[in-house]
RNA sequence: GCCUCUGUAGCAUAGUAGCUAUUGCGUCUGACUUGUAAUCAGAAGGUCGGGGGCGCACAUCCCUCCAGAGGCUCCA
C-alpha cells in the first residue's frame, strides 16, 4: 500500500504506507504541504490527517471527487478578485470561496456590473494569468492584518472571528500586486489556474443573511484543459435544450398565465395525459402496496392548523385566510391534518394498523415570489401523498417499505443515481416543537428503518421538519442534475396533537406512529424533473400521442382511419395526419413534437396490410404485421417500458 | 421578500441620438396528392407586458405596477 499524493501543480508523488505526516510535509515542502488540501491520497485521508495533525499541526483536505479542482477555482476566484480590483478600484472584496460548481466572488460596489463587463474583466485575468505571478502564504499576526485592509470592513469583520478564535491571519500574496485574507489552499502560482470563464452575475447577502447588505455576486468556473472547457459549454447547452419550461412550451405540456398568477399551473391536454398517467400508475401500484385511497376538502376552518401548530409558525406561507360565517377558513397547505381526520372519525384498533390513507391531494402554499420556478415550485399542487398510521413496532418496517417502493418507481423510469439525506434536529434551533424525548425515539427510528434498509444515505444534524426527522430523496437527471424529490417523515408528535388514538392488544390506548410519504412528490415538480430527464422524449406509456399515423395522399385515409380506431380499441393513443402536406415535412412534424412511433401508410401497407414504422431516433422498418404492431404497442404500454424495441 | 437584469404578434426575432414596427416558423385560404426532418402562392395576425409622465411625436427617455430570468433568503 502507497499513498498517493497530488500536488496543487499537478505533480504527483507516491509514500510508502505509514510514512509520517512530518515525513511528508518534509518532502512536498511546507509550503505546499501547507496547500496540500488539493492533495489526493486514496483512502487514507483519514490516517494522515491524523498523522499530519499531530506532527506538523494542519491538516490536508482532500477534494478527491473533484480531483483537486477546487484549489484551482480557489486561485481562479483570487485573480478574478485581482482583476476587478485593478480595473474597479472602488470595488470592496468581501468573499469569494470555490464551490462544487466553480467558485464565486462577492464584493460591494455602487457600479451595477452586468454579463457586458465580463470582456474586459476576462481580459484582464488572461493577463493575469499570463503573467504566472507566484502565490505565497503568510501567517502574519491579526493585528498586522488589520492594518492591511485597513479600509475593508468586511475583511475586518472576518479578522474579529479569527482574533475570536486566537487563530494567527492567513494571506495569500499574489506577487506583490495582490493580497487577500484567506484559509486557502491555493496553487503555486496563477498561471497554472487555466482557463477562467465568468458565468453570471448575481447578488447574494452578506453572511447568506437576509438582514444584512446584499452584495453583488460573480460567478466563475475554470479549466485546466480546454476539452473541459469544451465539455462543460456541451453539458450547459444540452441542460438549456433539456430545460423543462422550455420544453413544456414547445410541446404543450403546460402553461403559467399571468392574467391568473405566478406558480400556478394549467396543465394543457398533452400535460394531463401525462399528468393522469402518472396518477394511474401510482394508485394501481399504490393499491397494491397495501393503501387505500380518500379524498379530502381543499379548506378547512383554522383550528385544525392551530392543533398542528402550523399556525401561526408558517402563516406566511399560507395563503391568506377567507371569512365564511365568522369562522376563519384556509386553504390546505398540505393534506396531514385531514388524513388525521379520518383516522380519527372511527375507533381504531390495532388490528387496524397499520392504516395506510393515500391521496393526490390539491395543495396551495404561498411560495416567496422570488422562489417560484416553472414547474419546480409553484403555489399550487398536487402530491403523492399518503399517510401510514402504525404501531411502534410496525414503524420500522414501513418506513423500510416506504423506500423500497421509492426505489421501485425509479427503476421504473429509469432513475439510476439518487441518494437520501436524513435531515435530524438541531437542537439549538428554536425551530423544533415537541419535547425532547419524543425527539429522541422519531430519530432513532429513522436511523433503524435507515440502517437495517441498507440505502447510502448521509446525515445533517439540522433541517428536520418541525415535528420530526425526515429523509430528502435526492434524484438526478440523466444528465445528471440534482432535484429533491419526495421527503418523508416519521412523526411521533401529531398523532398526539389530534388525539389520534388505537386500543392496543392489551385493551389499552396508544398513539400511532405516523409516517408521511409522497415518492413522487407533487405532479409539478416531477413533471418538471421528467421533462429534463427524458429531454422531452417520454416513453411510450407517458407520450401523450402514442403513435402518429402519416399518410402518403388522401387515397390511403380510410386504411389509416381503420388502423387508428383499432389502436383507440386498444388503448393506444393514435391520431392521424392527413394534412396535404409532403411526408417529409409530416415526419419532421411527429420528430419535433417527439410523438415515439410514427407509421408511414401508403400503397405497399394498404395492400399488403402492414405498417412502416420509424422511431423518433429515426430507425426504419417496412412491412411490419399491423395488428401484430398494434397487439405489441399495447402490450409495450401495459408494462410501462422504457423503451420500445422494434 | 431582497438584489440585478429582461419583457416586441402563438413561438423565435429586427428595430433603442424618439416620428406609428422587420423577418422566419406557426395559423388561415388556394394549388399540389406527395414515400421518412420543412411543396408553392396569397392572406390574416402585434401599437411594442399594464398604467402614468416628459415631448408636436415614443417600442425607443422618466416613474410605477405586473410577469419572467439569474441569485440570495425561504421550502411544513
Amino acid at each position: 500500500m502507497v499513498i498517493h499524493i497530488e500536488l496543487p501543480d499537478g505533480s504527483k508523488k507516491q509514500f510508502p504506507k505509514g510514512t509520517s505526516g512530518y515525513e511528508i510535509a518534509k518532502s512536498i515542502g511546507e509550503r505546499l504541504a501547507k496547500d496540500a488540501l488539493a492533495i489526493e491520497a486514496d483512502g487514507e485521508v483519514k490516517d494522515l490527517n491524523t498523522k499530519l495533525e499531530k506532527d506538523c499541526k494542519f491538516k490536508i483536505f482532500t477534494y478527491k471527487d473533484l480531483g483537486g479542482k477546487k484549489t484551482m477555482w480557489h486561485t481562479s476566484e483570487h485573480i478574478l478578485t485581482q482583476a476587478m480590483l485593478k480595473l474597479f478600484p472602488s470595488v470592496k472584496m468581501a468573499m469569494g470561496p470555490s464551490t462544487d460548481e466553480g467558485f464565486y466572488f462577492d464584493f460591494e460596489s455602487d457600479r451595477s456590473f452586468t454579463p457586458d463587463d465580463f470582456p474586459a474583466i476576462e481580459k484582464e485575468i488572461a493577463e493575469i494569468v499570463k503573467k504566472d505571478l507566484k502565490i505565497e502564504r503568510k501567517e502574519i499576526p491579526v493585528k498586522e492584518a488589520r492594518k492591511l485592509f485597513e479600509h475593508n470592513k468586511y475583511k475586518q469583520e472576518w479578522l474579529d472571528e479569527i482574533e475570536k478564535n486566537k487563530e494567527p491571519a492567513t494571506v495569500y500574496w499574489t506577487g506583490d500586486e495582490f493580497v487577500d485574507l484567506c484559509a486557502g489552499p491555493h496553487l503555486p502560482s496563477t498561471g497554472k489556474a487555466g482557463t477562467i470563464k465568468l458565468l453570471r452575475i448575481a447578488s447574494a447577502y452578506w453572511r447568506g443573511d437576509s438582514k444584512n447588505k446584499q452584495l453583488q455576486r460573480i460567478y466563475g468556473i475554470s479549466f485546466k484543459e480546454k476539452k473541459e472547457l469544451d465539455e462543460y459549454i456541451k453539458l450547459q447547452e444540452e441542460i438549456e435544450k433539456r430545460d423543462h419550461r422550455k420544453l413544456g412550451k414547445d410541446l404543450d405540456i403546460f402553461e403559467i398565465v399571468e392574467e391568473v398568477g405566478p406558480g400556478l399551473v394549467f396543465w394543457l391536454p398533452k400535460g394531463t395525459i401525462i399528468k393522469e398517467a402518472l396518477e394511474n400508475w401510482a394508485k394501481e401500484t399504490e393499491a397494491k402496496w397495501g393503501y387505500k385511497r380518500v379524498s379530502t376538502p381543499m379548506i378547512t376552518k383554522e383550528g385544525v392548523f392551530h392543533t398542528s401548530e402550523h399556525l401561526p409558525h408558517y402563516k406566511d406561507s399560507m395563503f391568506s385566510p377567507m371569512d365564511i360565517d365568522g369562522e376563519k377558513y384556509y386553504i390546505k397547505p398540505m393534506n396531514c391534518p385531514f388524513h388525521h381526520m379520518i383516522f380519527k372519525a372511527r375507533t381504531r384498533s390495532y388490528r387496524d394498523l397499520p392504516l395506510r390513507l393515500a391521496e393526490y391531494g390539491w395543495c396551495h402554499r404561498y411560495e416567496q415570489s422570488g422562489a417560484i420556478t416553472g414547474l419546480l415550485r409553484v403555489r399550487s399542487m398536487q402530491m403523492n401523498d399518503a399517510h401510514i398510521y402504525c404501531t411502534r413496532e410496525q414503524a420500522v418496517d414501513e418506513f423500510i417499505a416506504v423506500i423500497r417502493l421509492h426505489e421501485y418507481y425509479y427503476k421504473m423510469l429509469g432513475i439510476t443515481e439518487y441518494s437520501m439525506e436524513l435531515a435530524l434536529r438541531n437542537p439549538e434551533s428554536k425551530k423544533y416543537h415537541g419535547d425532547e424525548a419524543m425527539w429522541k425515539e422519531a430519530e432513532e427510528l429513522m436511523m433503524e428503518a435507515m440502517k437495517k434498509s441498507g440505502v447510502k444515505y448521509t446525515v445533517i444534524n439540522d433541517g428536520a421538519a418541525f415535528y420530526g426527522p425526515k429523509i430528502d430523496f435526492q434524484i438526478k437527471s440523466v444528465i445528471g442534475r440534482e432535484f429533491t424529490a419526495s421527503t418523508n417523515q416519521i412523526d411521533l408528535f401529531m398523532g398526539k396533537k389530534f388525539g389520534l388514538e388505537y386500543t392496543g392488544e392489551d385493551g389499552k390506548r396508544y398513539t400511532p406512529v405516523i409516517i408521511h410519504r409522497a415518492p413522487l412528490g407533487t405532479h409539478e415538480r416531477f413533471i418538471g424533473f421528467l421533462l429534463e430527464h427524458f429531454g422531452g422524449k417520454f416513453p411510450l406509456w407517458l407520450s401523450p400521442v402514442q403513435v402518429r399515423l402519416m399518410t402518403v395522399s388522401e387515397k390511403f385515409d380510410s386504411y389509416a382511419n381503420s388502423l387508428v380506431e383499432k389502436m383507440l380499441e386498444a388503448g393506444i393513443r393514435a391520431e392521424l395526419d392527413n394534412r396535404s402536406e409532403s411526408i417529409p415535412k409530416k415526419v419532421r412534424d411527429a420528430q419535433l413534437e417527439k410523438v415515439p412511433l410514427m407509421l408511414t401508410i401508403g400503397e405497399k401497407e394498404v395492400e399488403a396490410g402492414t405498417v412502416a414504422l420509424r422511431t423518433l431516433d429515426g430507425q426504419v422498418k417496412f412491412g411490419l404485421e399491423a395488428a401484430k404492431f398494434i397487439e405489441q404497442v399495447a402490450e409495450n404500454i401495459k408494462s410501462r417500458a422504457l423503451t420500445f424495441k422494434i
